[in-house]
DNA sequence: TCTCTAATTTGACAGAGATCTATATACGAG
DNA sequence: CTCGTATATAGATCTCTGTCAAATTAGAGA
C-alpha cells in the first residue's frame, strides 16, 4: 500500500547546511556548533528511536507506515508517536499522511552529516601506548 | 580506590567489538543491538561532551590534560569531571594520571563504529532519480 | 610532616525525558 | 451524518541528568 516515493537527496535541512563536514577530530567544535549538533545525537540516543530510525530506513520503498512500526515494539501507540515526533523535530525523518495512514522516511543528508562528524580522520590521534 | 584507571590499550570496550559495522540503513537493528548502541550516542548527546571529545581529539599529542579542558568552559571543575566520566564509561575516551595531572585521549575505534553505523549506506537510497 | 594545587566524589536540586491513560483529530465506509 | 480505525495531543507520574558547593583524594615540594 505505501506508495514509494524515494525522498532522495534533497538537502533541505534546517541545520546550517554545508557548515557540516569537518570531523570533530580535525578541529575543535565551537560552542555554537556543539549546541546545534548535540540535539541530533540526542534524538538517536534512545534504543527505541534508534530502532525506529533503522526500521524506517530499511523498509522497502524507503518509507514505513506507523502501523508497521508500532507492532515492532512492546509500547503503546502514543509512545511510538512521541518518539517519531522527536526524530522529526530533529530533522532526521519526515512524514506525510496519505489517507488513513501516516508514512515516515528518513532524511539521508542529516544522517550523513552526523556520520561525517564522527568519522575518525584516518591518520590522526591513534596509538595511546 | 581510584585504581580503576588502567591505561589499557585501545579496544577495551564493553561493546561487542566487531559486531559493529552494518549501517542502520542496511538492516533493522534488533532490540539488543539498539540497547547496546544507544548509550554511545547518549554520551555525545550533550554540547559540553561533544566539545570535550572534540577538544581531546584535536589536542596535539592526541591527548589533553584536564586543566586544558576546564578553561575552555564556563563550568566548574566537578562538572567537567562528571562529563569526562560519562565519556569514559561509554568507552569513548580513556585516561591516565601522570603526576599531578590527568590526561585523556579518545578511543578511535568506538568513534569509527558509531560513524559506520550512521553512514548512509553508500549504494542505497542515494541514487539520483 | 605540612601545605598547596589538581582532580574526583558526594549530595542536593531543578529541569528534561520516557511512558502511560484518557482524549481528540482525521479519514473511509456505510 | 455516524461509526470505526489510525494517529496525534494532553496531562500525570516517575526517573534520569546537568550543575553546583562542599568534602575528599592524590601528588609535589618545602
Amino acid at each position: 500500500m505505501p506508495k514509494q516515493e524515494l525522498p532522495i537527496v534533497d538537502v533541505g535541512v534546517q541545520v546550517s547546511a554545508e557548515a557540516c563536514c569537518a570531523p570533530l577530530v580535525c578541529e575543535p567544535l565551537d560552542e555554537a556548533e556543539a549546541t546545534e549538533l548535540a540535539p541530533l545525537f540526542k534524538a538517536i540516543a534512545d534504543p527505541v528511536r534508534l530502532r525506529l530510525l533503522s526500521l524506517i530506513a530499511c523498509h522497502e520503498g524507503g518509507e514505513a507506515c506507523v502501523c508497521d512500526l508500532t507492532v515492532a515494539f512492546d509500547l503503546t501507540a502514543p509512545t511510538i508517536s512521541h518518539h517519531l515526533k522527536v526524530l522529526k523535530q530533529a530533522g532526521l525523518i519526515d512524514s506525510e499522511r496519505r489517507g488513513t495512514w501516516a508514512y515516515y522516511w528518513i532524511n539521508p543528508s542529516v544522517l550523513a552529516r552526523m556520520s561525517a562528524l564522527l568519522s575518525p580522520a584516518s591518520a590522526l590521534a591513534a596509538t595511546p601506548a
